[in-house]
DNA sequence: AGAATAACTGAACGATCGTTCAGAAAAAAG
DNA sequence: CTTTTTTCTGAACGATCGTTCAGTTATTCT
């Protein structure tokens, strides 16, 4: 046999990238083949390497798509003018779109040791990028006199941090809602870089 | 050739668990393969089975003796009267142990998904144990009045995610000291439970 | 209609995987 | 010293890995 009925690139692409990372995030890049990918589309896996050069890119395509998601979602978000809105705006914004690709976000946190050293360093200069617009609205809030950091490179990263732990526990059946979540983030994020 | 010179087990079993435990942090477990642990070592591959019946024991022993260790270390610390002084020594007490064994903390993390279903629950219960620990204190705060929480199952976890994102920057030679990190951080447990 | 292209199969490549085991050498016990 | 036990080697097992490619079929183009 040889090309299949139906089968096309603009399907056939997508589905491959959408398994990829399910598979990814549920085993681990290291521990998933690309016959188990292939299985999982339907297809055989060197049908596999018409969209992708090798296994690595189609890891790496999958953490920049992610990180390029993600700082073009937050640059669309219309920011407050205090400091202390704009950090509402973040955290809200931040735990929504990481519980939306709960698979993309475990693969850009987990996976950054499978990556090339040149990879990685395109990886990292995208999250770092992310932080600094975070940490630039800590600067602004202590400059205004809303803040008090002792330090906000710390902060920043602490923030973070405790927003990403959302991700290990929230399940949509459960006893709180979205609302609810962000809520009692908020709640902590705001004390915790208070005056 | 066969048994070596010098060689003895009460040598060879720690020495293969430290090679494990550094190589399944640096690559991740289902990276590393038995004869690479075994070269680290300075030994055949098939003389790790002397030490452990197979490559998943390997795995489930580092964690569960992390994890044993780390409730052992916090059951010993002494615990002050107040809610406050006991969330603070929680503080100090978690980012010291953490930032002492980075290697073991990252496996603890990151390679839950590589180990056996049985495995998996024996470190889960182990971990709510220790979440649980830090939730009473945040109760007690509550009940006392000291604290401020909306949720104290989120708050803990949220308050633990926050303190092991300490483990992704720090650097001994860096910026800030550990007593400076200890501050910093503190500062921001206490405020965002604060009344 | 036929020609060109896009999409995929199926087999194969050498490499590496976790694990087993008979046998050999060193250490401990007698 | 001799015997027993501990520790390790070196080879081998079948399975699976990422990747390549000639050939085949479906689709698109002319």
């Amino acid at each position: 046999m040889a090309r299949t009925q139906g089968s096309h690139s603009d399907i056939t692409g997508p589905r491959i990238r959408e398994a990829a990372l399910r598979l990814f995030a549920q085993h681990g890049y290291a521990a998933v083949s690309m016959r188990q990918i292939a299985k999982e589309v339907g297809v055989q896996a060197g049908a596999l390497y018409n969209y992708t050069p090798d296994k690595q890119s189609l890891l790496f395509n999958l953490m920049a798509g992610h990180m390029a998601d993600l700082q073009t979602a937050w640059d669309a978000v219309p920011q407050a003018d205090s400091a202390l809105e704009r950090l509402r705006g973040f955290t809200g914004f931040h735990i929504r779109f990481h519980l939306e690709r709960p698979d993309a976000v475990f693969i850009a946190y987990m996976e950054l040791r499978n990556l090339t050293e040149k990879n990685f360093a395109v990886i990292e200069s995208l999250r770092r990028n992310y932080e600094n617009g975070v940490e630039d609205i800590l600067k602004q809030g202590m400059e205004q006199g809303e803040f008090d950091i002792p330090d906000t490179k710390v902060a920043t990263l602490a923030v973070i941090a405790m927003l990403n732990g959302v991700n290990t526990w929230y399940r949509s059946e459960g006893r709180l809602s979205l609302d609810e979540v962000e809520r009692v983030y908020w709640s902590m994020v705001q004390k915790s870089v208070s005056t």
